[in-house]
DNA sequence: TAAATTCCTGACTGAAATAGTCAGGAATTA
DNA sequence: TAATTCCTGACTATTTCAGTCAGGAATTTA
Protein backbone atom coordinates (compact mmCIF):
# COMPACT_ATOMS: atom_id res chain seq x y z
CA UNK A 1 0.00 0.00 0.00
CA UNK A 2 1.12 3.18 -0.47
CA UNK A 3 -0.07 6.07 1.80
CA UNK A 4 1.12 9.52 0.23
CA UNK A 5 1.04 13.00 -0.14
CA UNK A 6 -0.61 12.22 -3.66
CA UNK A 7 -3.45 10.36 -1.68
CA UNK A 8 -3.88 13.13 0.68
CA UNK A 9 -4.13 15.26 -2.34
CA UNK A 10 -6.83 13.61 -3.66
CA UNK A 11 -9.10 12.80 -0.35
CA UNK A 12 -8.61 16.73 0.46
CA UNK A 13 -9.80 17.60 -2.96
CA UNK A 14 -12.80 15.23 -2.40
CA UNK A 15 -13.62 16.92 0.56
CA UNK A 16 -13.80 20.19 -0.50
CA UNK A 17 -16.57 19.34 -2.84
CA UNK A 18 -18.67 17.31 -0.06
CA UNK A 19 -18.63 20.16 2.08
CA UNK A 20 -19.76 22.11 -1.07
CA UNK A 21 -22.69 19.56 -2.04
CA UNK A 22 -25.49 21.86 -1.80
CA UNK A 23 -23.61 24.45 -4.01
CA UNK A 24 -23.73 23.09 -6.81
CA UNK A 25 -20.92 21.33 -8.75
CA UNK A 26 -17.32 22.78 -8.43
CA UNK A 27 -14.77 23.75 -10.49
CA UNK A 28 -11.21 22.10 -10.04
CA UNK A 29 -9.85 25.64 -10.66
CA UNK A 30 -11.43 26.59 -7.45
CA UNK A 31 -9.83 23.59 -5.70
CA UNK A 32 -6.21 24.27 -7.17
CA UNK A 33 -6.93 28.06 -5.70
CA UNK A 34 -8.23 26.85 -2.00
CA UNK A 35 -6.28 23.44 -1.40
CA UNK A 36 -3.16 25.05 -3.05
CA UNK A 37 -2.94 21.97 -5.55
CA UNK A 38 -1.88 22.29 -8.90
CA UNK A 39 -4.47 22.53 -11.53
CA UNK A 40 -3.31 20.20 -13.83
CA UNK A 41 -2.21 17.55 -11.28
CA UNK A 42 -6.00 17.53 -10.00
CA UNK A 43 -6.96 16.97 -13.70
CA UNK A 44 -4.86 13.52 -13.36
CA UNK A 45 -6.33 12.37 -10.45
CA UNK A 46 -9.57 13.23 -11.25
CA UNK A 47 -9.37 11.20 -14.02
CA UNK A 48 -8.89 8.27 -11.79
CA UNK A 49 -11.59 9.44 -9.23
CA UNK A 50 -13.94 9.62 -12.46
CA UNK A 51 -13.27 6.21 -14.07
CA UNK A 52 -13.85 4.84 -10.39
CA UNK A 53 -17.11 6.51 -10.11
CA UNK A 54 -17.02 8.37 -7.59
CA UNK A 55 -17.30 11.50 -9.16
CA UNK A 56 -18.98 12.98 -11.91
CA UNK A 57 -17.56 15.96 -14.11
CA UNK A 58 -20.26 18.99 -15.43
CA UNK A 59 -18.92 20.36 -18.86
CA UNK A 60 -19.40 23.99 -19.55
CA UNK A 61 -19.95 27.06 -17.31
CA UNK A 62 -21.60 26.77 -14.40
CA UNK A 63 -20.21 23.22 -14.56
CA UNK A 64 -17.58 20.98 -11.92
CA UNK A 65 -17.55 18.40 -10.30
CA UNK A 66 -19.78 16.61 -7.93
CA UNK A 67 -19.86 13.63 -6.17
CA UNK A 68 -21.08 10.84 -7.73
CA UNK A 69 -22.76 8.89 -4.83
CA UNK A 70 -23.70 10.61 -1.45
CA UNK A 71 -21.10 11.38 0.94
CA UNK A 72 -21.70 8.45 3.59
CA UNK A 73 -20.86 5.77 0.70
CA UNK A 74 -17.67 7.60 -0.41
CA UNK A 75 -14.58 5.80 2.28
CA UNK A 76 -10.89 7.35 2.47
CA UNK A 77 -10.55 3.68 1.44
CA UNK A 78 -12.23 4.41 -1.92
CA UNK A 79 -10.22 7.64 -2.58
CA UNK A 80 -6.77 6.22 -1.87
CA UNK A 81 -7.49 3.29 -4.04
CA UNK A 82 -8.67 5.33 -6.83
CA UNK A 83 -5.22 7.08 -7.32
CA UNK A 84 -3.04 4.71 -5.55
CA UNK A 85 -3.71 2.12 -7.49
CA UNK A 86 -3.82 -0.64 -4.63
CA UNK A 87 -4.01 -1.22 -0.93
CA UNK A 88 -2.26 -4.12 -0.95
CA UNK A 89 1.00 -4.34 1.07
CA UNK A 90 1.80 -8.14 0.49
CA UNK A 91 4.98 -8.48 -2.54
CA UNK A 92 3.04 -10.56 -3.98
CA UNK A 93 0.04 -8.80 -4.64
CA UNK A 94 -1.93 -11.76 -2.12
CA UNK A 95 -1.33 -14.79 -4.46
CA UNK A 96 1.56 -15.86 -1.45
CA UNK A 97 4.56 -16.93 -4.12
CA UNK A 98 6.54 -14.44 -2.51
CA UNK A 99 9.48 -16.61 -1.47
CA UNK A 100 10.51 -18.93 -4.16
CA UNK A 101 6.82 -20.01 -4.97
CA UNK A 102 6.15 -20.23 -1.43
CA UNK A 103 5.06 -17.83 1.24
CA UNK A 104 7.44 -15.50 2.68
CA UNK A 105 8.02 -15.02 6.47
CA UNK A 106 6.02 -12.11 6.81
CA UNK A 107 3.20 -13.10 4.17
CA UNK A 108 0.48 -13.11 7.15
CA UNK A 109 1.89 -10.24 8.68
CA UNK A 110 1.13 -8.30 5.77
CA UNK A 111 -1.82 -9.89 4.39
CA UNK A 112 -3.73 -9.56 7.76
CA UNK A 113 -2.39 -5.31 7.68
CA UNK A 114 -3.44 -4.90 4.83
CA UNK A 115 -6.99 -6.27 5.40
CA UNK A 116 -7.03 -4.52 9.02
CA UNK A 117 -5.76 -1.19 6.65
CA UNK A 118 -8.26 -1.49 4.01
CA UNK A 119 -11.08 -1.63 7.12
CA UNK A 120 -9.98 1.12 9.36
CA UNK A 121 -9.87 3.66 6.44
CA UNK A 122 -13.09 1.97 4.81
CA UNK A 123 -14.51 2.79 7.57
CA UNK A 124 -14.04 6.84 7.21
CA UNK A 125 -16.58 8.08 4.66
CA UNK A 126 -16.86 11.55 3.72
CA UNK A 127 -20.22 12.96 5.38
CA UNK A 128 -18.54 12.17 9.15
CA UNK A 129 -16.38 15.38 8.50
CA UNK A 130 -19.42 17.27 6.73
CA UNK A 131 -21.65 17.81 9.54
CA UNK A 132 -19.19 19.15 12.01
CA UNK A 133 -19.78 22.56 13.50
CA UNK A 134 -16.14 23.09 13.37
CA UNK A 135 -14.85 21.99 10.04
CA UNK A 136 -17.74 24.11 8.54
CA UNK A 137 -17.05 27.55 10.60
CA UNK A 138 -13.66 26.78 9.15
CA UNK A 139 -14.81 26.04 5.30
CA UNK A 140 -16.98 29.52 5.61
CA UNK A 141 -14.06 31.66 6.26
CA UNK A 142 -12.13 29.76 3.37
CA UNK A 143 -15.28 30.73 0.88
CA UNK A 144 -14.97 34.44 2.28
CA UNK A 145 -11.35 34.47 1.88
CA UNK A 146 -11.43 33.17 -1.45
CA UNK A 147 -14.82 34.97 -2.66
CA UNK A 148 -15.94 31.60 -3.26
CA UNK A 149 -19.50 31.53 -5.36
CA UNK A 150 -19.74 35.18 -5.71
CA UNK A 151 -21.17 34.87 -9.44
CA UNK A 152 -23.55 32.17 -8.18
CA UNK A 153 -27.30 32.85 -6.88
CA UNK A 154 -25.52 30.94 -3.77
CA UNK A 155 -22.79 33.21 -3.12
CA UNK A 156 -20.77 33.21 0.34
CA UNK A 157 -20.70 37.16 1.09
CA UNK B 1 2.82 9.34 6.18
CA UNK B 2 3.99 7.08 3.86
CA UNK B 3 3.51 3.18 3.97
CA UNK B 4 5.85 1.68 1.49
CA UNK B 5 8.08 -1.01 0.19
CA UNK B 6 10.84 1.26 2.45
CA UNK B 7 8.66 0.17 5.18
CA UNK B 8 7.84 -3.16 4.18
CA UNK B 9 11.31 -4.37 3.58
CA UNK B 10 12.58 -2.82 7.28
CA UNK B 11 9.72 -4.76 8.60
CA UNK B 12 10.43 -7.75 7.32
CA UNK B 13 14.57 -7.84 8.34
CA UNK B 14 13.02 -7.15 11.90
CA UNK B 15 10.78 -10.17 12.20
CA UNK B 16 13.91 -12.50 10.82
CA UNK B 17 15.60 -11.17 13.53
CA UNK B 18 12.84 -11.16 15.93
CA UNK B 19 11.71 -15.15 14.97
CA UNK B 20 15.52 -16.20 15.33
CA UNK B 21 16.36 -14.18 18.71
CA UNK B 22 17.25 -17.76 20.12
CA UNK B 23 20.00 -18.24 18.15
CA UNK B 24 21.85 -15.10 18.48
CA UNK B 25 22.83 -12.35 16.31
CA UNK B 26 21.86 -12.31 12.72
CA UNK B 27 23.84 -10.86 10.08
CA UNK B 28 22.62 -8.46 7.38
CA UNK B 29 23.93 -11.15 4.65
CA UNK B 30 22.11 -13.59 6.01
CA UNK B 31 18.60 -11.69 5.88
CA UNK B 32 19.92 -10.22 2.65
CA UNK B 33 20.10 -13.92 1.23
CA UNK B 34 16.87 -15.19 2.98
CA UNK B 35 14.63 -12.05 2.14
CA UNK B 36 15.91 -11.28 -0.89
CA UNK B 37 17.03 -7.85 0.03
CA UNK B 38 20.20 -5.90 -1.10
CA UNK B 39 22.84 -6.43 1.68
CA UNK B 40 24.19 -2.38 0.89
CA UNK B 41 20.51 -1.35 0.81
CA UNK B 42 19.33 -3.13 4.36
CA UNK B 43 22.67 -1.23 5.69
CA UNK B 44 21.19 1.98 5.12
CA UNK B 45 17.88 0.54 7.17
CA UNK B 46 19.33 -0.93 9.67
CA UNK B 47 21.48 2.66 10.49
CA UNK B 48 18.16 4.49 11.44
CA UNK B 49 16.79 1.38 13.24
CA UNK B 50 20.28 1.67 15.49
CA UNK B 51 19.75 5.27 15.89
CA UNK B 52 15.62 4.53 16.96
CA UNK B 53 17.18 2.30 19.73
CA UNK B 54 15.12 -0.66 17.95
CA UNK B 55 18.23 -2.76 17.09
CA UNK B 56 21.59 -3.46 18.53
CA UNK B 57 24.74 -4.46 16.40
CA UNK B 58 27.47 -6.65 17.45
CA UNK B 59 30.66 -6.64 15.76
CA UNK B 60 33.27 -9.04 14.37
CA UNK B 61 32.93 -12.47 13.38
CA UNK B 62 29.73 -14.71 14.99
CA UNK B 63 28.32 -10.51 15.03
CA UNK B 64 25.16 -9.39 13.56
CA UNK B 65 21.60 -7.72 14.55
CA UNK B 66 19.60 -7.99 17.54
CA UNK B 67 16.72 -6.56 19.38
CA UNK B 68 17.42 -4.08 21.22
CA UNK B 69 14.32 -4.53 23.30
CA UNK B 70 11.93 -7.67 23.69
CA UNK B 71 9.81 -8.83 20.96
CA UNK B 72 6.61 -7.78 22.40
CA UNK B 73 7.63 -3.76 22.92
CA UNK B 74 8.25 -3.20 19.31
CA UNK B 75 5.94 -2.40 17.19
CA UNK B 76 5.06 -2.17 13.43
CA UNK B 77 4.85 1.52 13.99
CA UNK B 78 8.37 2.03 15.79
CA UNK B 79 9.74 -0.04 13.02
CA UNK B 80 7.94 1.80 9.94
CA UNK B 81 8.55 5.82 11.72
CA UNK B 82 12.42 4.82 11.92
CA UNK B 83 12.64 4.28 8.44
CA UNK B 84 10.45 6.62 6.54
CA UNK B 85 10.51 9.52 8.95
CA UNK B 86 7.37 10.46 10.15
CA UNK B 87 4.12 8.84 10.13
CA UNK B 88 1.63 11.72 10.45
CA UNK B 89 -0.02 12.95 8.02
CA UNK B 90 -0.48 16.46 7.87
CA UNK B 91 0.44 18.86 5.21
CA UNK B 92 2.05 21.05 8.27
CA UNK B 93 3.26 18.26 10.77
CA UNK B 94 0.39 19.11 13.23
CA UNK B 95 0.95 22.89 14.00
CA UNK B 96 -1.92 24.15 12.01
CA UNK B 97 -0.70 26.52 10.21
CA UNK B 98 -1.45 24.59 6.60
CA UNK B 99 -2.99 27.25 4.69
CA UNK B 100 -2.22 30.56 4.95
CA UNK B 101 -1.47 30.53 8.98
CA UNK B 102 -4.80 28.84 9.54
CA UNK B 103 -5.61 25.15 10.04
CA UNK B 104 -6.64 23.64 6.26
CA UNK B 105 -9.78 22.02 5.63
CA UNK B 106 -8.49 18.70 6.16
CA UNK B 107 -6.49 18.97 8.73
CA UNK B 108 -8.84 17.54 11.05
CA UNK B 109 -9.39 14.60 9.03
CA UNK B 110 -5.90 14.02 8.55
CA UNK B 111 -5.06 14.77 12.02
CA UNK B 112 -7.39 12.28 13.89
CA UNK B 113 -6.27 9.68 10.94
CA UNK B 114 -3.08 9.77 11.98
CA UNK B 115 -3.39 9.26 15.29
CA UNK B 116 -5.86 6.47 14.59
CA UNK B 117 -3.23 4.77 12.15
CA UNK B 118 -0.48 5.29 14.90
CA UNK B 119 -2.77 3.96 16.91
CA UNK B 120 -3.35 0.86 15.20
CA UNK B 121 -0.31 0.16 14.05
CA UNK B 122 1.46 0.23 17.31
CA UNK B 123 -0.77 -2.32 18.55
CA UNK B 124 0.74 -4.89 16.61
CA UNK B 125 4.17 -5.68 17.94
CA UNK B 126 6.73 -8.41 16.69
CA UNK B 127 5.94 -10.96 18.77
CA UNK B 128 2.49 -11.82 18.18
CA UNK B 129 3.89 -13.41 15.05
CA UNK B 130 7.13 -15.11 16.60
CA UNK B 131 4.36 -17.49 18.22
CA UNK B 132 2.44 -18.54 15.91
CA UNK B 133 2.61 -22.51 14.50
CA UNK B 134 2.20 -21.69 11.46
CA UNK B 135 4.86 -19.14 11.03
CA UNK B 136 7.18 -21.26 12.93
CA UNK B 137 6.99 -23.98 10.50
CA UNK B 138 7.83 -21.52 7.45
CA UNK B 139 10.85 -20.33 9.18
CA UNK B 140 11.92 -23.65 10.16
CA UNK B 141 11.44 -24.38 6.13
CA UNK B 142 13.70 -21.50 5.21
CA UNK B 143 16.26 -22.20 7.54
CA UNK B 144 16.51 -25.07 5.87
CA UNK B 145 16.49 -24.19 2.51
CA UNK B 146 19.05 -21.75 3.63
CA UNK B 147 21.25 -23.14 5.22
CA UNK B 148 21.05 -21.17 8.06
CA UNK B 149 23.31 -21.00 11.37
CA UNK B 150 25.08 -24.06 9.95
CA UNK B 151 28.43 -23.02 11.07
CA UNK B 152 27.12 -22.21 14.64
CA UNK B 153 26.30 -25.06 17.73
CA UNK B 154 22.48 -24.15 17.03
CA UNK B 155 22.59 -24.82 13.50
CA UNK B 156 19.39 -25.74 11.44
CA UNK B 157 19.85 -29.86 10.39
C1' DT C 1 49.57 -10.42 16.51
C1' DA C 2 47.35 -11.47 12.11
C1' DA C 3 43.39 -12.71 9.64
C1' DA C 4 38.73 -13.07 9.19
C1' DT C 5 34.32 -11.40 10.03
C1' DT C 6 30.89 -8.20 10.53
C1' DC C 7 29.20 -3.81 11.47
C1' DC C 8 29.36 0.95 9.94
C1' DT C 9 29.81 5.19 6.95
C1' DG C 10 29.48 8.10 3.04
C1' DA C 11 29.34 9.05 -1.72
C1' DC C 12 27.50 7.77 -5.88
C1' DT C 13 23.94 5.88 -9.50
C1' DG C 14 19.83 4.19 -12.15
C1' DA C 15 14.98 3.74 -12.14
C1' DA C 16 10.61 4.87 -10.75
C1' DA C 17 7.09 7.81 -8.65
C1' DT C 18 5.62 12.37 -7.62
C1' DA C 19 4.29 16.75 -8.92
C1' DG C 20 3.76 19.97 -12.21
C1' DT C 21 3.59 22.13 -17.17
C1' DC C 22 1.82 22.76 -21.65
C1' DA C 23 -1.11 22.55 -25.66
C1' DG C 24 -5.22 21.57 -27.48
C1' DG C 25 -9.83 19.25 -28.11
C1' DA C 26 -14.90 18.22 -26.59
C1' DA C 27 -19.11 19.32 -24.41
C1' DT C 28 -22.11 22.61 -22.58
C1' DT C 29 -24.25 27.10 -21.49
C1' DA C 30 -25.50 31.74 -22.33
C1' DT D 1 -20.88 32.16 -31.50
C1' DA D 2 -18.14 32.88 -27.43
C1' DA D 3 -17.04 31.60 -22.97
C1' DT D 4 -16.44 28.12 -19.73
C1' DT D 5 -15.07 23.90 -18.03
C1' DC D 6 -14.04 19.25 -18.40
C1' DC D 7 -10.92 16.06 -20.63
C1' DT D 8 -6.71 14.02 -22.87
C1' DG D 9 -2.02 13.15 -23.87
C1' DA D 10 2.68 14.28 -24.12
C1' DC D 11 6.37 16.31 -21.89
C1' DT D 12 9.60 17.82 -17.81
C1' DA D 13 11.73 18.55 -13.25
C1' DT D 14 12.30 16.92 -8.73
C1' DT D 15 12.30 13.62 -5.24
C1' DT D 16 12.30 9.06 -3.42
C1' DC D 17 13.44 4.27 -3.82
C1' DA D 18 16.57 0.82 -4.26
C1' DG D 19 20.85 -0.56 -5.09
C1' DT D 20 26.15 -0.17 -5.80
C1' DC D 21 30.74 0.66 -4.42
C1' DA D 22 34.76 1.53 -1.67
C1' DG D 23 36.71 1.65 2.48
C1' DG D 24 37.16 1.97 7.64
C1' DA D 25 36.25 0.33 12.69
C1' DA D 26 35.45 -3.10 16.09
C1' DT D 27 35.68 -7.72 17.46
C1' DT D 28 36.75 -12.67 17.51
C1' DT D 29 39.45 -16.53 16.55
C1' DA D 30 43.59 -18.83 15.12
Amino acid sequence: MKLSTKGRYAVTAMMDIALHEKQGPITLADISQCQGISLSYLEQLFAKLRKQGLVKGVRGPGGGYRLAKSADQISVADIIQSVDEKLDMTKCGGRGNCSSGEKCLTHQLWFELSCKLYKFLSGIKLDQYVNRPEINELVKKQDTQYGRFLNRSNAVV
